[in-house]
RNA sequence: GGUGCCGUACCCAAGUGGUAAGGGACAGGUCUGCAAAACCUCUAUGCACCGGUUCGAAUCCGGUCGGCACCUCCA
């Protein structure tokens, strides 16, 4: 299988190579764990999936990393605003580790109930302090930091190529007016690696190093972590566009400067999902979970379908029309599987036809992550009617190691309605009377009344079912 | 103000030079006492608008209008 991708480096769809033959080495920037993550952040986790599992595809051997963010970061990336593990330890009453650890747990629950394969390492960035210490350590060896006012700072001027990721014009940037600039930054875009003598009260999270007790700047972990893990070079950085213009940037500044090779190969960045008010985001407070979805009785298949419809560098307008339309679509082909395994199993071996579906689909999966072509493909397999069942069943199997909704797991078996209460059976009872006596009239009326009381009625030919019109999860 | 992206049917959304994927919704049909389910069929001579290049443009170029993102913590 060929597969290529956008690279943000250079702008391009580019084919992918690894640095050593079937192995890759991928790090994806995970999630800060003060708050829920929210259904945006989840797309980008939804992306990273889809590409992991299309590299296993491909048959490589994928080495999955990423971090977890559990040190406070502040709300800017001066030396003020405010700790945002610390505001949220204020306003629960939470320990901050206590924090870091429910939403963590939170954080993968979510993950798990949308099929994205756990990353083979997650590393949490509080038990990694060591080796940030010993990789600015290295940045100061190589002359590229300066301490004033307390704390160790990265200085970009040592590094020529800042900003290269984002395209940054230094010039126009440095001119622009930017307010309540770090007086003691000798370069507005220098960043900060080691913050000491904190000002914020209660500080919890506090480590000594060479330069004072404090704790680490927000960029120096996934350095730090992705090399321990992964090497000085490896292939692919992901994560979110908006860490192009800082975040990544100043990754690839420290680590660079700090072991004067190139440090990663492919960065991809999957776009925002905007809600009719824009972009969601944490710190804007209202934000809509995975959780709030499925007590809406949406099921998070029907999410991870929704985030497959549309190209992971396009932004995805959420709404609610879209959202009850992938659950339709899910709902829709989860059917059709169910009809699939009551009828055949799976074929050992795929016929031309099947094969040449299965061939269009990794070839759109290939070329940049196309899923929504993929999702089209496999439409177009299902409604085949010169595809046998079996190899249907084979075939759709094979596309969904990629789109990850498990079908082999869903249960070919009509699932036992759980029993109305007696007085709708005693109505279903006098309703079927009535039906054998042709007095279709009170029949109707008696559908009337219990569709009136919220239960949605199904007359099939081994009887009539009952099902409540608000338990919408599960086609 | 600077930078970039986008505008495709009722809705979502692929397609980036060769004559408009797919899903949802709607409608019609088969089936059914009715309803549901299932299956079948149908929905853009046109891709914001105007002009240009080309044998050929949704796709390239110029302009106009509209929407969005980033430039600040954010996936």
């Amino acid at each position: 299988m060929v597969f290529s991708v956008y690279n943000t480096m250079t702008r391009r769809v580019e084919p992918f190579e690894p640095i050593a033959k079937d192995f890759v080495r991928m790090y994806c920037c995970g999630p800060t764990v003060y708050n829920f993550a929210h259904i945006g952040n989840l797309r980008t986790y939804v992306f990273e999936d889809v590409l992991r599992r299309t590299l296993e595809f491909a048959g490589y051997r994928v080495r999955h990393v990423m971090n977890v963010t559990d040190v406070g970061h502040l709300t800017d990336d001066g030396d003020d605003g405010e700790d945002k593990m610390l505001k949220s330890s204020k306003e629960t009453g939470r320990d901050v580790y206590e924090i870091a650890r429910l939403y963590t747990e939170a954080f993968f629950a979510d993950t798990d109930a949308l099929h994205i394969l756990r990353p083979e390492t997650a590393c949490r960035a509080t038990e990694h302090i060591g080796d940030m210490i010993a990789l600015i350590k290295r940045l100061e060896e190589g002359g590229h930091t300066y301490q004033a006012g307390g704390n160790v700072y990265f200085s970009i001027d040592t590094f020529p190529q800042y900003g290269e990721l984002a395209r940054l014009n230094l010039d126009e940037l440095r001119s622009g007016a930017r307010i309540d600039v770090d007086v003691n930054k000798r370069n507005p875009k220098d960043f900060t690696l080691w913050f000491t003598n904190s000002k914020f009260e209660n500080q919890a999270m506090l480590w000594d190093s060479p330069w004072g007790r404090g704790y680490p700047g927000w960029h120096i972990e996934c350095s730090a972590m992705s090399m321990k893990y992964l090497g000085e070079t490896f292939d692919i950085h992901c994560g979110g566009i908006d860490h192009i213009p800082v975040h990544h940037t100043n990754e690839i500044a420290q680590s660079e400067a700090a072991t004067g090779k190139p440090w990663v190969r492919y960065w991809i960045h999957g776009e925002f999902l905007l809600s009719d008010k824009g972009k969601m985001s944490k710190s804007k407070g209202e934000f809509l979970t995975l959780h709030v979805l499925v007590k809406k009785g949406y099921d998070p298949m029907d999410y991870r379908y929704f985030c497959l419809g549309g190209h992971y560098r396009s932004q995805l307008q959420f709404s609610w029309q879209s959202m009850d339309s992938a659950r339709n679509a899910r709902r829709n082909l989860f059917d059709r599987v169910v009809e699939l395994k009551q009828k055949a199993k799976p074929a050992a071996v795929l016929s031309v036809e099947a094969q040449r579906y299965l061939d269009l689909f990794t070839e759109h999966l290939g070329a940049d992550l196309n899923a929504p072509r993929g999702l089209a493909d496999m439409w177009n397999l299902l409604k085949d009617p010169t595809v046998v069942d079996g190899e249907k069943l084979a075939c759709l199997y094979q596309m969904d190691r990629i789109l990850g909704f498990n079908l082999e797991d869903i249960p070919s078996e009509i699932k036992e309605e759980p029993s109305a209460p007696e007085e709708i059976q005693l109505l279903l009872e006098e309703r079927l009377k009535a039906k054998r006596e042709k007095n279709y009239t009170r029949a109707d009326e008696l559908r009337a009344i219990v569709e009136g009381a919220g239960y949605q009625l199904k007359d099939t030919p081994n009887g009539t079912t009952v099902t409540k019109s608000c338990n919408q999860n599960q086609g």
